[in-house]
DNA sequence: TTGTACGCGTTATCAA
DNA sequence: TTGATAACGCGTACAA
């Protein structure tokens, strides 16, 4: 009732060749004559014959699988990226088995170790849990993206020159003070740089500023609560000058928005909004929100390029582990749409 | 150079014991003394031995991966229940081979060519350019989800419920005539009952009703444009009266309820709005938006379990393939928020 | 309870 | 240009 497989060997049997020559035919078919190549084509055809990865790998170690370990895809950012990442199997030929970490190291670890008994060529990660001390540890090429990536090669948006851009546009728009909200996060994450970057452009510039440094809350509803509060403080605090809001994401741009909206049925002249990531709700808001976005098409391809770069030296006789992990920054595109824009630009409405 | 991998015959060599003894070790451990598991498991401690599960593989046939084609991971909807689906790893141990389909029929007939080379054990397709009879062709454990399923199993939900609970809860909320907005969809799509259910329930409780089938374009300024069109026709035509209108989805029904907002500053009583599949828009719209769920997490946890009774039963001596395909269905949930609620309930502003 | 011998389907090495 | 043979690492009859 099993119906075997095709082998090499049966289309060897077939065409009176040996397995190797067959083997040949896949991996040198110009080391055949072209007669007995078009005489295996035709036994595979006939014969039906369909390809063993497995066992290829098994003999050449070569799975063309690479291992990815995301936080979530509930997250806009993420499946956005992991949609460009896997969509690269066009271009690179690479496969990709998806793990969603769940924020547990164990857990994670336990990914890696799965990852790794199926002999994977390389690992990008965009979970933040497992430190990179670790990642380079499992000699094993990893790319990390937009987190923490000391001990191993990383592709990251250039989060400096996005609030540069950002502060830089709510100036443009006519602000009198630009105030920046994030989380108090660490130094060395990514995420990190936007905040220096909006102090820089502020101090070099004369602008005045502020930076608040909060936690918004964990769920969407907090957030609101929150981002409810802030906006009442600021209101009393900046009753009088023309006030520019960079906010550390789109969902929070929105919240801040809608908070504004429902007070004043618009958003009125007096207050410019910024968001960051150009994830969807900045388009679907009442009000088309400027935001910071990522290039994530070209972020993906350059982490398959620098992912590639490890692997294909892993494959030389002699292979030169590199001295330094690679570092790749990918410049974020600065979008203007209606919460923030240059005052003397048109814009639609 | 090359650090080759620790295997059973390093194990075995060190320990004294044959291969077997170690294989034995990990597949049927009770059958060795005590004494002997612990040499083993600290030989391969000492070692540091990793396991190899492609060689497994090779050896028997099991994988314990499955193939995922999804058509993006743009959209909320498909990242969510990919999400799901790829965190059932914790409890059925299934790792997933991910590809992202572009709608090409071709592409997407490399891909399956490409998971089937890897030995996968299964397919779950959530791509609609395949028909289901060629994806039955392929002899492999499918599952299809909320797409066209005559010929191999699937997991959808009751749209038609979804279509009944939408224009009940319209109704509800005091609508004089409720109007549904959906593309021209195709009878054999899931997404077809809901037009049904909305019909059905409008006729059988005799509600004045509308069904209107058009195109809204491919793109979110397309959206806008006919969206904003559309409603200007139906503020001529139901002028004196209260009127419901059931979007084909989140982004339309935010859509719509921008145009109103943009032009009232708020969404008049005179207007119900309900939207289907309760993305993230329908929660961070200026209001929130009453909506039809899909059980996405139920979904996926069905959708594993038709997958693994399919590949269960080829793993028996006698495999008794499936007389007919199995199709699950999975109720939807009413999510009352702002645009639309019972007339006579209390609701969060 | 443990071991022997072979198979899984391909590639690599060496020889012809 | 082609072939024989030995890996690759593990599972599984069958034997002891």
């Amino acid at each position: 009732m099993e119906k075997k497989n095709v082998t090499f060997a049966d289309i060897a049997k077939y065409t009176g060749f040996s397995k190797t020559t067959v083997s040949r035919y896949f991996n040198d078919p110009d080391s055949l004559t072209v007669e007995n190549q078009d005489k295996i084509a035709e036994a595979l055809k006939i014969l039906d014959y369909k390809e063993n990865k497995l066992a290829k790998v098994l003999a050449n170690g070569k799975t063309e699988i690479v291992g990815i370990i995301v936080p979530n895809l509930y997250m806009h950012y993420y499946s956005d990226i992991i949609n460009h990442i896997i969509s690269t199997y066009e271009k690179y030929n690479y496969k990709f088995l998806l793990f969603s970490g769940n924020g547990n190291v164990d857990t994670e670890r336990k990914y890696i170790k799965e990852l790794l008994a199926y002999n994977i060529e390389g690992m990008i990660i965009l979970s933040h849990t497992i430190p990179s001390e670790e990642l380079a540890s499992y000699d094993l090429p990893v790319v990390a993206v937009e987190r923490e990536d000391k001990h191993v090669c990383s592709v990251k948006t250039d989060n400096c020159m996005g609030g540069v851009q950002a502060a830089s546009l709510l100036v443009k728009s006519g602000c009198d003070i630009v105030i920046h909200v994030n989380a108090d996060v660490s130094t060395d994450v990514p995420a990190y740089g936007r905040i220096q970057g909006f102090k820089e452009f502020c101090e070099s510039n004369n602008v005045e500023h502020r930076v608040i440094l909060t936690e918004l809350g964990n769920n969407f509803d907090e957030n609101c609560r929150e981002i409810e509060k802030l906006f009442a403080e600021l209101e009393e605090l900046y009753s009088d000058k023309v006030t520019g809001i960079f906010m550390s994401n789109d969902t929070h741009a929105n919240i801040l928005l809608n908070v504004i909206f429902r007070k004043y049925g618009k958003l009125p002249p007096k207050y410019k909004i910024m968001g960051f990531d150009d994830s969807p709700v900045s388009r679907e808001a009442v009000m088309p929100i400027s935001t910071i976005g990522q290039q994530v098409d070209v972020m993906a391809d350059e982490v398959m390029q620098v992912l590639i770069m490890q692997m294909d030296e892993r494959k030389k006789r002699r292979p030169q582990p590199l001295k330094e992990p690679v570092h790749k920054v990918v410049t974020p595109i600065l979008i203007q749409r209606d919460t923030a824009y240059p005052i003397n630009s048109s814009q639609s409405m």
